[in-house]
DNA sequence: GGAAAGCGCAACCAATAGGTTGCATTTGTT
DNA sequence: AACAAATGCAACCTATTGGTTGCGCTTTCC
């Protein structure tokens, strides 16, 4: 069986690393505001944050480092906007998980009714 | 205005824990161990990860903490098991992000094509 | 041309995360 | 009773994270 690379599983590269970018409150809020569609500098996304622009900056580039997020110069500005890309694999990786863990379920179930 | 609580009471509980806790490999390999339904004790856990059980141990403390997974001590062994529901609402998270950027695409679309 | 807006880069700092070792405790086995 | 297995707890160490400040460079606006 040409186990060699994901039927439709486990492809074995890293998920983590976007789970792990996920896993901010300050990233999330820049999500938030990203997915709605219209691109922001760095200075509109600072605002209202209590942070530094650099620290919004560090933020921005942990998103972009796992394609979430990505940034075109424009003028003496950086634009940054939302990539659904990565989420959707995330979302399959756990729709993955939950199968895994229905397919338990039911094969207990269909154990316990024999 | 009153905006205390925002429209639709999107319910203000962080969801960044979850996403740090799924944020690592060794954490999901131990759920991808957990969530085809056995239970492990905390040294099968170990087995095979190089690691020493005291970090096995730290990582499944982790998981619990948001409830991903539960513990429940039998005899002179504490047997870890998954719990699906922070993962559910995790995914229901995603939808959420996924849901707004393709409300955003398609108020572009109409708005190209008028 | 000069001021100011917007960034990037680098150094630095405190707190947390990931991991280890050592030891005490509880439980199962013979 | 004695021994081994399975954990729990605590101290400790190092690397990473999240944040800051300071400075210099480019682009825009009067």
């Amino acid at each position: 069986m040409s186990q060699r690379r994901s039927r439709r599983a486990a492809k074995r590269r890293p998920r983590a690393p976007v789970f792990a970018a996920l896993g901010d409150e300050v990233r999330l809020a820049l999500i938030a505001k990203l997915c709605a569609g219209q691109p922001y500098s760095i200075s509109q996304l600072t605002e209202g944050t209590g942070l530094t622009r650099q620290a919004i900056t560090k933020h921005l580039r942990v998103l972009e480092s796992v394609g979430i997020v990505h940034g075109v110069h424009r003028g003496r500005e950086s634009l940054f906007e939302f990539d659904p890309k990565p989420m959707e694999e995330t979302k399959k990786y756990l729709n993955f998980v939950s199968e895994q863990w229905d397919q338990a379920l039911s094969r207990l179930k269909s154990f316990l009714e024999d």
